[in-house]
Order: structure tokens, then C-alpha cells, then sequence
DNA sequence: CGATAACATGTTATCGATAACATAATAGCA
DNA sequence: TGCTATTATGTTATCGATAACATGTTATCG
């Protein structure tokens, strides 16, 4: 498993950095006059500036980012804490996240926490915070302890701060997607093609998210003047196991069930599949619509019909508004928090509609 | 779709960081002894050790890594440069790469990089590079320029670099899964199934994986004594729409296949929608096994057979590895490069093996 | 023609830590 | 008792940049 090859070594080549210092000595000027030339727009006479763009062209100099960071308390650097990267969520929001900082020239520092206690929580945004981050991004579900900590020690980190995903909250800044809006497209949808006794499988109830969809199923059919009693609804774990699962139960106690929103595609993927071994046809008999929009679900047979979630505008959204906070913090304004929704859109498919 | 809430301020609270002089000054003691505390294991009497720890507690002094970086000229931080962050791959890595990172006391710093082009891969290093970072992973198909590129800059890293998925070449560290094993591993499961009319759909031939994979499907079926001509072979891109383009030119030139090998499962998951819609019946007539392990493969129907990459393993052993090339290079020792492979394993469902 | 503004450049202090060196106090031992 | 080792602590220089201030040189204008 371990196969050595060739025996290059890469070495030495332990000539030291060039530093400010060996440019404004070859370029026989001051470090200040390098330094002016390298941040462009402060008084620099032509010539200069073109003997010492020559040198630092030369000696391939490039500027110590720590040092600057360093001196000018401030680092143009985003914390990013990330939880659970292995759903596939955060990777799209990550992609986001990356692009925008790249764009406005932010570099990331990545966190990811595995378990939620406070004290760990503390540790993380201290070793962020060593690092001089100019703002601090939180992707992670809310669970646990993470919202108790929020009301004592927000306040206490001395950057800006933006949580995504989460329950917006007085005092807090977050971008999230808007789940209760989703929820009620995908309801609305399916009272759209003419069903009435539509069940839910939500995702586990301390999930934000789970609540906002369930709510949406509930409000939606209440607001047309039918019935979204508990029984309606069960609870799974966004597994695809879970959805089958849910699934099994639910039928049980909905038998006339003709439409059901499932909580996430995982989920109801797992419903079609075991929908098709019990010989209940989708979408004539039941029409099925999850939330997530993953990529197997166009490809599915039949195929999901779904709520796309635009976690790229999510993950852009975010950086934008910690950017946003950090410049306005530089101009020493008033910052104040804010809650912004992403809204999803409605994917039809096969599972909802007859081809 | 902006809620501004509440008035809440987060603001000044402009207190300044606690430095170590401040600590030092309110214990009485130098900067220098401070230093000493914080790292453990030089000479401080146990009085003074107490007396500074317990102004640490109490002031709320964390170091300035960015401080230390500069004047220990190391970081304790990876770079990390990825391409790519859609795909599902890296997102798992990425896991395994911040967990072990985490444990081994490194910070990672993240580069998402958007186009090939020589010069922006070095803007890339060399903004890593300013930042003192000890170590770069690199995380990206080996496409377009980004080998030729290898070949003559490498060598002017001053860092130790590590390339996670790529083709094992002279000079380079690379710690990738076995494409070839897991290919052989699918394919001979394929002849264990009684099956010896097997196809192969693969990815785009640009990506080493597609290669490797494919070599191994021929080598196997070679080996075996049985033929594996080129026309028993379509070339996809990955997607799942391509997936089913290629099954569908495949069937055509090949009508008695009674087995196919598909590159990744996306594409193989289609392949079984589109076998459904023509009526062969998976796995009697037609066994199909694919590559990735993807979380819907095992809850379709059929459940899809496949290759599990252990893709958090990977991002582990690209950390170990770094962090071993970095105290090497400390410790003034000679690093040979080296090419390190992870075993996948075979995950038998019922794509092939009728229930 | 002298004063003021605009331009060009250099000097010194600073960011927050550690390295390297220096010194002082105690302990152990011949 | 005197000498070296060990322990404990302080001083100064340094990492690589920028900020703040100082100074000198041209323009410009009334």
C-alpha cells in the first residue's frame, strides 16, 4: 500500500523569504517606498515605482500577509466553523463561500467542530480569533447547546459574526434558506394537482428546518380549509432508512393518503422505492414532493419532483454580509443585525405530475 | 427578503486584545516568562507559574498565533487548494482532512480555485505562501494545464505539497484511492456472478480515474481470457444524463452484454432507470455494478452494487502525510516523495446478486 | 517673489510574540 | 569553601510589514 518511488528530493532551496527589506536594499530605497509600491495609490514618483517593480518582478518578492496582518490588526481572513461536512449541504454553501471571499479577497480558515459543548465552541473562536479573523461564519445545524451559548457569549466575540442555516434570533445575524416558504410551495403544489389528504414526513423536530417545513405543510393546508392533524405526520431523521420507514407508518395510519410532502429528498427517495414495492402507483395514486432538490432525484424513477434550495446564493449571501459588517465595523457605523431569508423554488417532476 | 430586526448593537466593546505585556505587566513578571507559561516545559518556578496562569484565567489572554507565526516563521496552518467543491468527493475528504488536521494541531486554510491557468494556480500558492502556511494539500482533478504546470514549478515550493487523487508521478506526493484495484475488484465480481459479456461505461479519458478504471475492467476481463475490445466501452462524463446516453449507445453495439461496470455510480444509477424503461431486467439479464458508493446507491431500486472509496481515510492519510513531510523538513531530514494508495472495498447489493 | 500646497521619500515606533543571550540565585559535590 | 550545574528570570534583537511623523523638493498662485 506504501510504494516508494524515485528518490527526488526536494530540498533546501532553504534560501529565505525575500523580504521588504532585500527589495528596498536593491532597489536602494527606503522599506516604506517598497511598501508604498506595493499598496499602489500614495505619492510614488514614476521612476521609482518602475525600478522597484523591476526588482520585486526579479527577486520574486511577495509581501508577508502575516506581517501585514499583523500590523494592521486585521487580516482579511474568514473563520468559517463548519459542522457535519458530511452532509451534502454545506459542500454546495461551501462552494458559495469560497467563490464570494475569493471575489472581495478574503482567504477562509476552516473550523469543524465535532462535538457541541461550550467550552469546545470557546476554544474554536479563540483559535480563530489568535488568527486575527476579521469575521466568523457558522455553518452548523442547531442543536444542543449551540443556542444556549449564543445569548451569553455572543457578545463577547469581538468580530462580526454571521450563522447560517439558523433560526433567526433577536441580537444575531443569519442568512438562511427560507424553509416555511418552501414547505408551502411544495403543499401548495400538490393541492395544485388536485390532492387533498396530504401527509407529511418531517425531518427530526429539533431541526429548525424540520419545524419551518412542518409548519408549512401545516399552514398551507389549514389556510385551504383542510385538516393537518398529527397524525398526519411522522417524524424521521432525513436518513433514507428513516423515510422508509416513516413511510410504512404513516400509510398505516393515512391509508387514503393521496399526496405527501416528505421533509427531504433522502426521504423520499425512500418513499418511492418502497411506495413501488407495495404496489402504490406514483403519481396516480400518490404524489410525492421532497425538499432538497440532491442530484439523484432527476434521475430517479419516476423522478422527484422538489424544493430546490439555492445553498450557492446562501453560501454568496453570507460573505457578502459579513464583508458588509467588517467594512462598516472598519468605518466604526452601527451595525445592525439582520435576518436574511434565501427563498427556494419549486422543481416539478414525474412524481407529482402524470408524464 | 431582508428582515431587519431588532435594534440590538453589537458594538464597541473596542477593549483592545490582551497582549502577553499586559498579562506580564499585572503579574509582575516579563513578557518572557509569560511565553514560558503558556508553553509548558521550560524553567518557571511553581509559584510564578500560578501566579501568571491565574492572570491569564482572569484578563482572558489568548496568544496571537499570527504573532507567533511570524516570529517562529511557521504557522501551524495547512493550505488547502480545491477544485471543484460541487462535486461530492471532496466534501467527505474534506472531512477527513479537517478532523485529522484538527487533531494534529493544524489550522487549514482554504483556496477554491476556479480556471487551469499557470498563473492563477501561483497567485494561489504564492497568497498561501504569504500567509506561512506550513504545507499545501491539493485537492483537484488532474486535468488541462495543471500537470505541466508540476513539472516546472513544483520544485519552487518551499513547502512540502501533497496532491490528493492524482496520477503517481516522479517527484510528487500524492496519496490517492486505487482506482485500478476497485476496478479489478468490481469487474471480477461481475465474472463471479457467472457474468463474461461485460461492458463498461467510463468517465471522460482527460481524468485519470476514468483511465485507471477502465484499465482495470480490461485487465481483468483480459486476464480472465475473455476480450474486451473498445467497442464494449463508451465514454461518459459522470453525469447521470450521460450515464444514460452511453447505456443507450452501449446496448446497441453490444445487445448480449449480460454485465456492465460503470465508471461512478451517478451514471450507474441511471443506467438501472433506463434498464427498468426498457424492460431488462436488472440483475437476471443485466448485472450492473458501479463506483463511488453514493449514499442514494444503496436505497434505489434495485440497490446499486459498487466500489466504496474511503474517501475520509484519504483525507487523513493526506494530512499524516504532510505533517510527517513537515517535521521532517524541521527536523533538516531528507523527504523522499512517495505515492501511497487506499484500498477501496466492493459493496455487493442487488444490482447484482438477484435477492 | 515668497508662501502654501502637492508630491516624494526617509525615520522611527509598533503590531505580539519568540529566540538568543545574559544574569542571578540556589544546589550539589569534591 | 569554592566551583560547576541547574533553575529561574530578565534584556535585547528579531520576524516582515505598516502607521505616523518628519523632511525635503517641486509646483502654483496671488
Amino acid at each position: 500500500m506504501l510504494q516508494e518511488q524515485a528518490l527526488a528530493v526536494t530540498l533546501p532551496d532553504h534560501k529565505k523569504r525575500v523580504t521588504i527589506k532585500d527589495v528596498a536594499l536593491a532597489a536602494g530605497v527606503s522599506t516604506q517606498t517598497v511598501s508604498r509600491v506595493m499598496n499602489k495609490f500614495s505619492y510614488v514618483s514614476e521612476g521609482t515605482r518602475k525600478r522597484v517593480e523591476a526588482v520585486v518582478e526579479e527577486m520574486g518578492y511577495r509581501p508577508s500577509s502575516l506581517a501585514r496582518s499583523l500590523s494592521q490588526q486585521r487580516s482579511y481572513t474568514l473563520g468559517v466553523i463548519t459542522f457535519g461536512l458530511k452532509y451534502i449541504g454545506p459542500s454546495q454553501t461551501l462552494n458559495g463561500i469560497a467563490d464570494t471571499a475569493d471575489e472581495l479577497g478574503y482567504m477562509l480558515l476552516m473550523k469543524e467542530i465535532d462535538k457541541f459543548n461550550t467550552a469546545n465552541i470557546e476554544n474554536i473562536i479563540d483559535s480563530l480569533l489568535s488568527q486575527q479573523v476579521d469575521g466568523i461564519l457558522w455553518i452548523a445545524p442547531e442543536i444542543g447547546e449551540s443556542h444556549s451559548w449564543l445569548d451569553n457569549s455572543l457578545s463577547k466575540v469581538p468580530v462580526p459574526m454571521v450563522f447560517l442555516a439558523m433560526k433567526p434570533r433577536d441580537g444575531v445575524t443569519s442568512v438562511a434558506t427560507d424553509n416555511f416558504e418552501g414547505a408551502v410551495l411544495a403543499t401548495k403544489h400538490l393541492l395544485d394537482c388536485g390532492r387533498s389528504k396530504i401527509g407529511h414526513i418531517a425531518g427530526p423536530m429539533t431541526w429548525w428546518e424540520a419545524e419551518e417545513r412542518k409548519r408549512g405543510w401545516r399552514t398551507t393546508l389549514e389556510d385551504a380549509g383542510l385538516e393537518a392533524p398529527e397524525c398526519h405526520c411522522v417524524e424521521g431523521n432525513w436518513s433514507s432508512a428513516s423515510g422508509e420507514h416513516a413511510f410504512g407508518q404513516l400509510i398505516e395510519t393515512f391509508p387514503d393518503m393521496d399526496g405527501v410532502f416528505v421533509g427531504n429528498d433522502q426521504m423520499a427517495l425512500s418513499v418511492l422505492r418502497e411506495a413501488h414495492r407495495r404496489g402504490i402507483q406514483v403519481p396516480e395514486q400518490l404524489a410525492v414532493i421532497g425538499f432538497d432538490n440532491i442530484p439523484e432525484s432527476a434521475f430517479f424513477y419516476p423522478s422527484l419532483s422538489t424544493i430546490s434550495q439555492n445553498l450557492q446564493l446562501l453560501g454568496e449571501t453570507a460573505v457578502e454580509t459579513i464583508v458588509e459588517m467588517i467594512q462598516a465595523r472598519q468605518e466604526n457605523q452601527f451595525i445592525e443585525t439582520q435576518s436574511r431569508f434565501i427563498s427556494p423554488s419549486l422543481v416539478i417532476r414525474e412524481s407529482t405530475s402524470p408524464t
